[in-house]
DNA sequence: CATGAATGAGTGTTCATTCAT
DNA sequence: GATGAATGAACACTCATTCAT
């Protein structure tokens, strides 16, 4: 009988099995990533992700034992679907240029987060235990080393200068990130993702100086 | 039991005018900003800078009115003394890529932030009001301004491609912020910070593509 | 060191459902109601209220959202306890005087309460938010219109002067609470609650003039 | 330099003489008596005491030692006041009803309490020590003594009913009180202290209920 | 499977009070 | 006479977590 004069009411036990859609525990995971996405770890709590859910509080320790391990799964989840989306990509038959302005593209105009990954990401690590601290750098690594194979790949065939694979994938996730971020939140709100996806890869491939030899 | 300052005792009042090397205000000031940038807004409390300090929550409280106003002014302390030694750098007579490299050096040198600016900032957002906001986001925007305008100077000039300044400006403070954070987080740690600053503006000014004149 | 109960601990999660005279939420509300009538409102802390029922003050803000909700839950629910006592003796078939009386003495003879309602009920006024400011406003006004209505209908039978019946109601009820708080506090004890009662009464019916018509 | 970034300045040390109308601990005690008597004991700071007289704090304290000294000094002195000016009327020459009207009429016209003094005195008195408490009564009772012999006088010429002069002077006083009150709030707007006054003083004297030697 | 009830350890904030100047 | 700086003890409120059902 919580908050005396609330008022919606939930009744416990199992639901009926029909009109389930979703797996509870599935819902959690989507409602959480968002949030978490949105506001970061700390501003998040576990009530707000229950309620957004429609269960309640002890539902959600039902699924995952903690806070952080709610995070971690969730955050884990939403970088493999990223991964996977991006290998997807990776994987075409076309120049390295145009898979990673297609990434860009498609990633700009997928919204709502806020914050960026790297944000949340290390805004966490101080609450998780270390095996969760691993899971979470293994699932980033995992997007970067996708991304820094087909630079690695494109190194061999000579079609781009030969720096640190590592370098570039950090590079081009970054600037990703960030202008993700801000794309949702300050800058002119007349640059579209698909122009600012055309100009950051344009900048990432030839860089912002005169070349020498076009003098 | 020898450390005779071990078990240490204050009293209310006054302190004695003698041996306050730095004012109460400036000091907390310092602290909190380095805690804020270790740690994030949500994780830091108001504790924890006053311990610090060496002094008592309410002390903290007699400064500044909330704990978002202590943020304000501490970050925003920071940025500015960052923009100020940023500019003294742009000022200096010599070419563009010469002083963004010097920046990037001294930048990633001096270190324990752990988190970057753009972070903090985010993260903190939620919780300040309106004009704490502004203040903030002015006192970035300062920054950047900074950089924009040598950019803009440059390209007026010829010396960098006709690209939009502002998108320059952005490009350059994310990835030195994203890479002075991971160099003291995970990075392989045989870079060097001047190494890292190198292959940076290497990469800045020229991109990674293979020049098609060179074909 | 004998007493069992004395050094006593409690374990989160649910209680064993047996053993439970009364509802928490309940519980915490007649505690609340005694304290609160007892010091006011701001003297009250959470905390007493808490420990008073043996439980945390969390669990005491799991059940009132804020310290002002508990107060308004509270004192409504003394009011309509009142309120209901009250209509019953109004609604005897006997002289609207020996009602009166009658409602005196029960009143004058419970205890407790040190502070009366009108007391309490302004000193909390400015902690209170629109809502809940109207609701204990409307608890009282229940109070005062049932006396009111009884007021009105003896005017109408002539039995008491035409005055405003309003008027009556507030002055009948403000000398009721008034002694009644003194006679818990100073008044000279040897007074005793029925006298009391038969002597405001006789005031309050023919009043301290010397009734000219005697003459 | 306290709360960083503040407006409002003071130098220390003894101000000029000249403009110096009121003696500050005199002003103090003003202000002080309006506070309370607007918002109850617990509800006014000694801050905001300070803040109405820009003084500080510390000057509060130099002039009273604690804020119930503080709040028994103002209390006193404003119920000597009352007590006076109540006793000049008192000494008239006219019948006791003509004055106790006077009074009547005089205090519900003098505004802004918003609570009355019963209810602010035992509020207090949870946070008084003996002494004060003391005081306080004495000054309380001042008020009632000399309504009180008012009373005995005209007993003693047969001018009114010959009940306890105590309980006359407690319930004239209560009503006073309770009326004043009410009409800062919420009674009928349209109700002036005049019309008040004569109901309540009619009511006084002659009570509610019909006059039997009317029959 | 899911819940309602309860807790413990904070967290930001306030405030009366103290003391050297 | 009056102040600025500092403290300590509370206080309202939050939140991750637990447990019997």
């Amino acid at each position: 009988m919580k908050r005396v004069s609330s008022t919606w009411k939930k009744s416990p036990g199992r639901p009926p099995a029909h009109a389930k859609e979703v797996a509870t525990s599935e819902k959690i995971l989507q409602v959480a990533a968002d949030l978490f996405m949105a506001q970061g770890f700390e501003s998040v709590t576990v009530d707000a992700v229950a309620r957004e859910c429609q269960v309640t509080k002890a539902t959600v320790y039902y699924y995952y034992a903690t806070k952080a391990a709610l995070f971690t799964a969730a955050v884990i989840r939403l970088m493999d679907s990223i991964a996977q989306k991006t290998q997807a990509i990776l994987d075409r038959d076309e120049p390295l240029q145009q898979r990673l302005l297609l990434i860009a593209k498609i990633r700009l105009m997928t919204g709502g987060t806020r914050l960026d990954f790297d944000m949340v990401l290390h805004e966490a690590d101080l609450s998780l235990n270390e095996e969760q601290r691993q899971a979470m750098h293994d699932a980033e690594q995992e997007l970067t080393n996708r991304i820094m194979r087909a630079f690695a790949e494109a190194i061999e065939k000579g079609q781009v200068k030969p720096l640190s694979a590592h370098f570039y994938a950090l590079a081009y996730l970054t600037l990703l990130n960030s202008f993700h971020m801000r794309l949702f939140n300050e800058l002119e709100k007349a640059v579209t993702a698909d122009n600012l996806a055309v100009t950051m890869m344009d900048f990432f491939w030839s860089g912002a100086g005169i070349s020498s030899s076009v003098v």
